[in-house]
DNA sequence: ACCTTTCTGTTTAAAACAAACATAATATGA
DNA sequence: TCATATTATGTTTGTTTTAAACAGAAAGGT
């Protein structure tokens, strides 16, 4: 491993976790501790991260970590492996809806290095997350749900309606066998909706939490996916019943599936 | 000064600075190093900073400090300055217009703790801003301008004809006696219009520098404002060639029109 | 092969940190 | 109001982290 693997690693090991420590990356890394040091000074210098007594943050944080990053670590690993499965159905020129959640959130973070690459969303968060990058972006727009940073409502809705894309992901909290997917409200569901319609294709990403269970707003049978991108901890049997494409990508432990070179097709 | 007013100034002048040293707030508020640390490790923990070695750094950030923050920092305290009296002006209850700009972010950090307001903007770094907050949001929507972070075109558009509201803050980087209000697109421009149509009254937030400039695409004449809010480095006699209301306030160099507090009116 | 540049580890001194205790300020309740 | 409890602050102390400086190792170029 070369110094630029290393700091690369380092950069994506602190957005990962969220901060480290850098005893940890000693030994995570097999170098001296004034080694980690220089490259920390490297990184923050390159606003790549920020360094702590001890240790180095991410730069980048919009959000309080109390409301909203907690959650959306509940098995970051799994969505990171789902959303690195993801971004290799995208083609270059391609137009995609990322519909608002942290697992979509994550496919954007894969794909924020691509280009000739068109993006419609309806959360801030991911449409911020290609801020100074060469993807075009189209928002939206809607009332904002200020606790995750997603847009619904009628003027959602109504850009929803104009528009045809290649590609749809899908995010969920609820996938059921008989009740398909649902939506806690008419508005969310309403928005979803709208959003397979516009799309040639649907994939719903959704990690194994989801699985089985049902809520109140319906918002299309299964039948309308293209399929479903999921973990391995949904076991194969118990995913037979929902859809003949269903893809169990394995949680990735180390950076092995790492698609962070730009896509210059 | 009390503990609380203590860690407040703190907490304000890390989001101002970007950064601080303990050293240097050790002499600002005349307290011990270990008092500051123990007021450090208490902001930490309440989320509002993160400490480094030797200082803190702000919790929120979104952005690349070298293609915005540099540009953002550009006469911070005047666009503070501006802000902090363009708050005043926003009653409870208020629907308002924030337009895309910096000017207009700083009024944004003011009204954050308000209740009972609601804010239309074309930048998902004002929409951010109000995340967790109690301010409804409702975010245009449109083509992202990936540097800034501010939405155009049809579908910022097409909201904006469709809505009334009681006030617009309006930005702009070129105002002139005799131009008006200049953009440097016709796509911009359109915008700005649409929003000055919008709103009941518009007020021009515009530090020194873009004073007597003029830009390509028309926005408005300065009849159609309400009044304009700069800062006081535009001599008086200079600013009666513009509008018989300017309001030129003086850039303040502490937190002395600190409208932190929540309006409950 | 040689030289140069870059990278890494070790040593060491300085700086920052944090625990513990003592003192001062503030609050609370009879 | 006074006594008491609580909270806040400063100082001392030992520990940890940092970073400069040097030396050796690895990589790159001619």
């Amino acid at each position: 491993m070369n110094i630029n693997e290393r700091r690369k690693l380092i950069e994506t090991e602190v957005l990962d976790k969220g901060k480290i420590d850098i005893e940890d990356l000693e030994k995570m890394l097999g170098v001296s501790a004034m080694t980690i040091r220089r490259d920390l000074m490297h990184l923050e210098k390159e606003n790549k991260l920020i360094r702590t007594h001890g240790g180095a943050v991410p730069v980048k944080r919009i959000i309080d970590e109390t409301s909203y990053e907690n959650k959306e670590k509940q098995y970051l690993q799994e969505k990171k492996a789902i959303a690195a499965h993801a971004a290799t159905i995208v083609r270059p020129g391609d137009t995609i809806i990322l519909d608002s959640g942290t697992t979509t959130h994550e496919i954007a973070r894969v794909l924020k290095n691509r280009e000739n690459l068109t993006v419609i969303t309806n959360d801030i968060l991911i449409a911020a997350e290609f801020l100074n990058t060469h993807v075009h972006v189209i928002v939206t727009g809607g009332e904002l749900q200020n606790q995750v940073g997603a847009m619904f409502g009628p003027h959602t809705e109504s850009l929803l309606e104009d528009i045809h894309v290649d590609l749809l992901f899908l995010g969920t909290h609820a996938v059921h066998p008989a009740a398909g997917i649902t939506a806690p409200t008419l508005e969310k569901a309403k928005v979803k909706r709208l959003m397979v319609q516009a799309a040639e294709k649907t994939w719903l990403v959704a990690d194994h939490s989801k699985f089985g269970k049902s809520s109140f707003a319906s918002v299309c049978r299964l039948e309308a996916l293209q399929g479903i991108i999921t973990n391995d901890n949904v076991s194969s049997k118990e995913s037979e019943a929902y859809h003949d494409t269903i893809i169990r990508v394995p949680s990735q432990k180390e950076g092995n599936v790492n698609e962070n070179r730009s896509y210059r097709g």
